[in-house]
DNA sequence: TCAAAAGTTGAACCATTGTTCAAATTATGA
DNA sequence: TCATAATTTGAACAATGGTTCAACTTTTGA
């Protein structure tokens, strides 16, 4: 194969690598329960090399959740490119974000223990997530200022859509009976209609 | 105060209050992150103590967890026993989970960090939390037979519903904008209202 | 082909964690 | 009031965790 992949992207690669173990096991195990040796075992690799690619297992952390909300930020950002209301950008946002968790990312930053950053890094990742959910909310209140939603507070539908969208991370499985598609789209027309009048 | 106690249920009210500091601080921290310290200093009282009402940390999650799924279970069994169409006792019982784990527990459960159970005790909390999931689908199974839903599958609008719910274990706040109470009618409602035909 | 750079290894280090326990304190009840 | 039981304490222990680092292997590029 000819090298199309400079020394930098060679190690980004490697990071993203790293970083599916490493999402897996804060996933199944919590951030604190999840060692550094379990990482490297999964990614067969010794645990001493991780340390070649992450300063340490807090900056480990950080590259997940950043990697997470860039990839959320930019599907947010299509959405609202998206041709339609209110109604079909938000079902789109909503698939998309599915999409990403369950097939890219092996929901890297559906815990979200933000608490077990460093100070720098958690305020980026904070003020990212912010901005996610701005979008979220301004979805759903145009959609209600357009008379397509009944009335709610954005903000709480906001936070229901989230809790039911990040929580497929603690259940799926690849190997499970619902394949990502699906649960994109049954999630999407379900948490879209709730907001709908009726 | 009169002695209306025996020493058993003095004992279980100590046992129900270390819960309280321990849920805590399983929610913000999860279980491997949360030491036994913390939670000792949380409850003001020194650590070996906790061993006095509790084997051990496994123990303690279990408690926690056990304690929870068993009010969720009754309040299961309330909503089956109020009175109106699943529609109407699926409303009923989410809002009761949500009060339940709002008010009465900090989240107990939450997480559900099943993976640090012991066989024992994992075994018995998974089917609780099986049968409890099974009285969702069956409510929603209904409410789609009596076509007051449209057509969904159960399964995934259960995950869907209890994502959101459980969910709001994660960033409620006593002395946030949202008093339980709001939640609950709002979740309720909107968590329904996606399932109705439209 | 070979020297330099990049990447990988795993044993060792030290702080922290869950846990124990003998001693101290408080509660009980006759 | 006092002896007994119940409860609480915090220092100490063994195990585990994240992390380091010198040695080793592989890759690179001329």
């Amino acid at each position: 194969m000819v090298q199309l992949l400079n020394g930098r992207s060679k190690t980004r690669a490697k990071r993203l690598a790293i970083l599916r173990g490493a999402a897996e096991a804060f996933r199944d195990r919590g951030y604190a329960g999840a060692g550094m040796r379990d990482i490297a075992r999964r990614l067969e690799m010794a645990p001493g090399n991780l340390y070649y690619y992450f300063r340490d297992k807090h900056d480990l952390l950080a590259f997940c959740q950043e990697e997470a909300c860039g990839r959320l930020l930019a599907e947010a950002a299509r959405a609202r490119r998206t041709p339609g209301g209110p109604a079909r950008q938000l079902r789109a946002l909503i698939a998309a974000h599915l999409r990403c968790i369950l097939d890219e990312l092996p929901g890297a930053g559906a815990h979200l223990e933000v608490h077990a950053l460093r100070p720098a890094p958690r305020r980026r990742i904070l003020a990212q997530r912010d901005r996610y959910e701005r979008v979220l909310r301004t979805l759903i209140a145009r959609g209600v200022r357009s008379r397509a939603f009944a009335p709610c507070d954005p903000k709480l539908a906001a936070l229901a859509i989230l809790g039911a969208v990040n929580g497929t991370a603690q259940w799926y499985r690849p190997d499970g009976p619902f394949p990502p598609g699906r649960i994109a789209e049954e999630f999407a027309d379900y948490l879209v209609r709730g907001l709908r009048r009726s």
